[in-house]
DNA sequence: CTCCGATGGTGCACCGAGTGCCAGGTGCAG
DNA sequence: CTGCACCTGGCACTCGGTGCACCATCGGAG
């Protein structure tokens, strides 16, 4: 059922056949029973394993902190993120990359809607629920960032651009996503955030160099421009690429 | 004396020419004393009080939390970041006017350089207190995007376009920003923070007009350029193909 | 000068998150 | 059975943060 294998990935390890639901998605189901009916702040860390039934000192074995019980899965996505972008392939493009990679979280919301819809309730009226999420986030946009270092690397202003596109492709990212979770996590979430991650990709996406295929790839540029762009903006890319001349 | 003028305009009031420092800057000074020679969580507010010589009861009425200390400048930048979006002249340029901005922010770091570089080896090093400007930022960030936002209303997809540009200046601005820091800020900040706006402007700048499915091939010229081709040949070679001046 | 209210600093008791430490239980290999 | 590793629970403690009551100072009104 679709409901209990999105419950064993927000346990991020797998449920054994044989019964017995392991401690740490008890604690999650507790806390968020509290957590929609009274409210983050309002519930203490006693109540939730007074409710799971567990000891106080076993709640931060599973959870560092009281914030973590809220996302359970970010870690595990992470993780996937970082294999995900490691396993690039030489050739591949990349803001292209960075943008299939963030689709890789938007799917994790994905896959359990209404889970995702209480927490995004929850974290848009907690102050303390949505500094850890900025935290989260910010882990995934320096994943992002640390590929497009490495694929830029000595393009002058590499870094800068890796920061900039990695910051675009969240933003974006967010901004589809909020849009379905507000919406109640009905439609397709997915034609919504590739709509967003094609704006970033036509912003910054083909326009920056391409090496041709037959010339040694260190002395050859192709730019791509659009009729309508001013032409002052065309050069000022060629400068980018070029290095300042 | 430009410390001191720094130091008063990090307490966010006038300095009284009659001696007796005001509570809240003696905070500052004992606090950072102390997370400097002992670090951050090493320190607790209880030595804080102890070395500024005042009751711990007084430390939470000048700051909210333990990490308010570290950045005592901030509510009063975002104030002044909106008060000078919200006096945006009908016709400016949004990207531009969004940058000089986020220049405002640059110029409270660079107030103050020892100071800034002091409280950026902090942060870097304190999980929390990266956790804690992580929501400054974002309150930055969601400053520029509301303005953005409002500009943007009625223009189809003008909130994505909004939050992106948003996440893409503050990236860039941070960028530079870090980058003056990580020197010591010995050298000037705004020379690089010009040039990584100026990136975010030439991705996003003037002609948002049709972006996307709109364009077909005729509208894209390709452009290819041998690196040891001086830049102005270039863009003659450019200027003939898209026949214009 | 006295009274008075406002402002602002202080002490105190208290709550809740988070940690270190140790004890007990349970399954497993030797 | 014994030792061992592992998970769990309880206890005590630290520290950040808050509500409340108390007190000092100060300026103005009588």
């Amino acid at each position: 059922m679709s409901s209990s294998s999105a419950a064993a990935r927000r346990e991020g390890r797998a449920e054994s056949a044989s019964g017995r639901p392991p401690m740490r998605q008890a604690l999650v189901a507790a806390a968020f029973r509290l957590f929609v009916e009274r409210g983050y702040e309002q519930t203490t860390v006693d109540d939730i394993v007074a409710l799971a039934g567990v000891g106080r000192r076993s709640f931060f074995r599973y959870f560092p902190s009281k914030e973590d019980v809220v996302f359970p899965d970010h870690e595990r996505c992470l993780a996937d993120m970082t294999d995900f972008l490691a396993a690039s392939p030489e050739g591949a493009e990349p803001v292209r990359r960075v943008c299939d990679a963030a689709r890789l979280v938007l799917r994790m919301y994905a896959e359990d809607p209404s889970f995702s819809v209480q927490r995004y309730r929850l974290t848009k009226e907690v102050p303390g629920l949505r500094a850890y999420e900025l935290s989260v986030v910010w882990r995934y946009e320096r994943a992002l960032a640390a590929y497009l270092r490495g694929r830029f690397a000595g393009r002058p202003d590499g870094t800068l651009r890796a920061d900039v596109i990695a910051a675009a492709v969240v933003a974006a990212h967010n901004n589809a996503l909020r849009s379905w979770l507000r919406s109640g996590g009905l439609g397709d979430a997915s034609t919504e955030v590739d709509h967003a991650l094609g704006l970033v990709q036509s912003a910054f996406g083909a326009a920056p160099a391409a090496t041709g295929p037959g010339a040694d790839s260190e002395d050859v540029v192709v730019v791509v421009a659009r009729r309508d762009v001013p032409l002052w903006r065309v050069v000022q890319q060629l400068e980018a690429v070029l290095g300042r001349g």
